[in-house]
DNA sequence: AACAGTTTTCACTTTAAACTGAAAATCGAG
DNA sequence: CTCGATTTTCAGTTTAAAGTGAAAACTGTT
């Protein structure tokens, strides 16, 4: 093997290892990180053998994670004709990779924070004492926020390219 | 004790545990994130001892959780006179929970993100080949996007609540 | 400097999540 | 319908993170 070729599997390697590393800081498991990575620089699809032996790993554990990528739509299957097995292939736009993951955190994370204010805060609605009120106050003023938060999420989310990169030009200008 | 003090208990109860359990998808622990909710809605600063009764939790965890959330800066350290122990507030208003929250995870989650990508793509810069070339430029695009993303929360964190609020009615406008 | 009140540390235990591997289910071709 | 290839499931195991509790370190007071 060239020395060429040694140095860029070597920057794969890192990078795969590297991104699954961040996978636990993005609250994404290691596993499903370092599998996305592995797709997103191959060249093309791979199979579940194919990922279990780049990334020595078992048969139900890539499957399960393949399957989640799959669900979060950052990665799609592939079938080849004459081919039984599946194969998968990641979606390498970076603002498409980037919605579709605030997409899912918003699904996850502040949808269900929404529904936890919204019954704290009616439940204490017709509350009289200054305490009880301070507390129907304080849900009103997150849920709103949230709510704000939440709409600021699926805006940008469903913008295209374009209009984000005015947006930013906007923000720094 | 009347019923009215006995709603907005349970209210209470309800926001710290399912706040707590939003931690775990926000990538925070729960013990944290329960703190941080007790210390919300709790009118006064409470004791290391006022933590650990209300949350049923030890004095280790307790004391070690206060540690990471005024480093966090999302609480602070009360002192009082004529007592000696510590006494811990929550920072109340939305918008400055909300910037200390997106620095801290910009902190962790996008600028070690931006080291790797630097470092792939430079460590692949003088490749030859068609691959090589490949890898490097989609090193080099998630870099510059990373980057901008990483600005873009800069510019957010360091904004007023006014001028944040007049940015989301452009959004929506 | 002795001491009680308080904070901090840390070796050990618990728990929740990830992972394994093999069995079961499914699939398509002949 | 049968068989080999492939996917899917799942009971059991491993691992990393969170949590415990008691001992040690610190702090201000007498």
């Amino acid at each position: 093997m060239e020395s060429e070729e040694m140095s860029l599997n070597e920057a794969r390697e890192a990078f795969i290892a590297q991104w699954g590393a961040l996978g636990t800081a993005w609250g994404i498991n290691r596993t499903m990180a370092k599998i996305h990575a592995l797709l997103m620089v191959s060249n093309d699809p791979l199979s579940t053998d194919d990922v279990m032996e780049r990334l020595e790993i078992s048969r139900g554990n890539a499957h399960s994670n393949l399957k989640d990528l799959t669900a979060w739509g950052l990665i799609r299957i592939v079938v080849r004709k004459g081919e039984r097995r599946e194969f998968f292939e990641a979606e390498k736009e970076v603002w498409k990779i980037f919605t579709t993951i605030a997409r899912e955190r918003k699904r996850r994370e502040i949808d269900p924070a929404l529904e936890v204010l919204k019954s704290c805060k009616e439940s204490t609605a017709d509350l009289q004492s200054q305490e009880g009120n301070e507390f129907h106050q304080q849900m009103k003023e997150l849920e709103q926020f949230v709510k704000l938060a939440s709409k600021a999420g699926d805006t940008i989310a469903n913008m295209q390219h374009g209009k984000a990169m005015q947006l930013t030009a906007k923000l720094f200008g």
